[in-house]
DNA sequence: GATGAATGAGGGTTCATTCAT
DNA sequence: TATGAATGAACCCTCATTCAT
């Protein structure tokens, strides 16, 4: 593609290639440092990891929440997208639930320290928190209430209250070995059940 | 060797009765400090509160986990001898276990940011965990093995672990209307039962 | 040589048309910004204004202190060409210096920040300080001869210092409505009188 | 002086000899590091010089505008106090008005950066401008009364402003040899004269 | 025993200026 | 020539903890 059919079609904006080589450098080095030191690290932590200065990652990124976010948008969409998949494939809709908050336990666990700064009243974290609530909940929904209708499970649970149980089941899930989130929240969803 | 014992043997120690006041005074300042400003609130507010210097805090409560068991250590003493009398009163283990839960829940929600610090990683609060389990797990345990040998639950859940979960779960429980831990607790309870 | 001249002995270079509209752009750009957040906003908040990058600006003007004098230097000549003028003009020269400091002073008064900047110590706004000087201490000069020489004022007075105190008069005179530096500089100008 | 005398007359600040002494260290080494660099040195400057670390200066003078206003209440507090004493000294209001500007003068033009930083719209200093003013501004309003009354100068002049544009003429008044700001200042009084 | 002053490590954030594209 | 991304130095401020009195 040449640079007229660029400018052309679009407002034109060149530089674009260095930046985006940039950032990726820079969401890698966020990734690395978030696994050893968790998603609270010194922002001179990342920098220093990307080799960039400080604030170059307050371009990309002008809050920390920002930088969580675009780190871990692919695998929040990934789960997202599961979700319908899952209830398809079936068996039932509540087996369909318990797979896909797997599916979000596996991601949520090998986050350190994610879990824990998903709390809504963790100050500075709100659109962190958005975040993750506008895409997964609405998916959560849907598979309660495909499983509620079918009569699996109680019709009063709440979406977003299961997803918060959920993500709390996940804090501190790794670094433990006698705590194992994925059967806690097994549990959990077993609970679920419409007492016969 | 008794407290009296000691304090027979030497010149009479007329400062004891002083110091003692000073803990009770420390303890109700930390505990209204706690309430409003969660347990990692800043030590010279506690000070502050209690109307002593910041290093009285620190001879008698040496790390922050020594103040937060001797100000919560009655009602988890409390909640651990009921275990037992619960267990006694019926109807049944798994009942009782619901109930026991129920109580240690409802401790913890109303302590701001103590669940959050229960975490077993949380540096410096090792005492403060080790205390919880010591006290705890073991009531949990012996509920949990009641239930499961009567055949009402699974027998492949660790005390240690519903512990943990039921701590997690009740993180960040305040300040969120639309997320009751005791709801989710219990359905995490209704999860033990045998699968039939 | 004509910048014609130059023109006409190379190829012709079109881009010329651009940078001298570029140029204007950015003084625009600049004079607004400098009335709205002082003489020292961020360089990237008169980029923004302008729609340039802030590497535009330092290749026309590498010094904050060029831009500054681009941007006032229509003004600060024809402060200076009025000089004469009003010295031809009367009714005596001391009446006409205090005409001639007006002018001054009302343009200074609504350069939010300028006569701040303008203290020789000021680190990097020396050719600014300069420009100014060179402008107008000899057209000051020319008054105050005029006016000593017709023994109207004391004749130990210099132009330098002189225009030092009523630009230092202008400090912060705007945002201050108990404050008029224009009646002060009144003050100094008749404080010259020669006393009788 | 026996610990017990205190205890009964006060309420018994022990530690305060130390405290003082290190407040005045502090002091010492602001005022020096004030010459050098400015009112606006950094923090860490200041404590570096005093040789203690930097929360010790905010433990003492929480803002700036404290330390500032600690370092020169003093000399502040002396030129005050002198308006009175020179007024009684004569010969007239007016002069005695002079001597007294003079002496503020002196002041401020050795305070590397003060006047610049009384300007009532630095942000975080207003306690500054507001303590300057409260305490001079009543001695220099009676000094104005009193020539005013007496006939000797216009009636028409604001102390507030008048002490306004006697800062002003100080800013930068140091490391100029052209520019005495002791000589403006006295044109500015002679200004006041009553134009007959 | 009690005090509270001092410590100093950290963390976040801003912006003038340079430089690769 | 224009761009705007990257740089990284500088600064402020908070607290847990120690220690001299």
């Amino acid at each position: 593609m040449s640079e007229e059919d660029r400018g052309a079609r679009q407002v034109a904006r060149p530089k674009r290639a260095d930046a985006r080589r940039n950032e990726k450098t820079l969401l890698d080095a966020a990734a690395a440092i978030f696994v050893t030191s968790g998603v609270e690290a010194p922002v001179r932590d990342i920098a220093a990891k990307a080799g960039v200065g400080t604030a170059t990652i307050y371009r990309h990124f002008p809050t920390r929440a920002d930088l969580i976010i675009a780190v871990y948008r692919h695998q929040v969409d990934a789960c997202a997208e599961a979700g319908p998949d899952l209830l398809a494939a079936g068996p039932t809709p509540h087996a369909a639930l318990g797979r896909w908050i797997d599916l979000f336990v596996d991601f949520l666990v090998t986050k350190h320290g994610l879990a824990a700064v998903l709390q809504p009243d963790h100050a500075g974290f709100d659109a962190l928190h958005a975040y993750f609530l506008d895409r997964l909940v609405p998916v959560c929904a849907r598979l309660l209430d495909a499983a509620a209708e079918s009569g699996e499970i109680r019709p009063d649970v709440q979406a977003y209250e299961l997803m918060r149980g959920v993500g709390n089941l996940c804090i501190g899930a790794d670094s433990d070995p006698r705590y194992d989130a994925r059967r806690l929240v097994a549990l959990l969803i077993a609970g679920l059940r419409r007492p016969d």
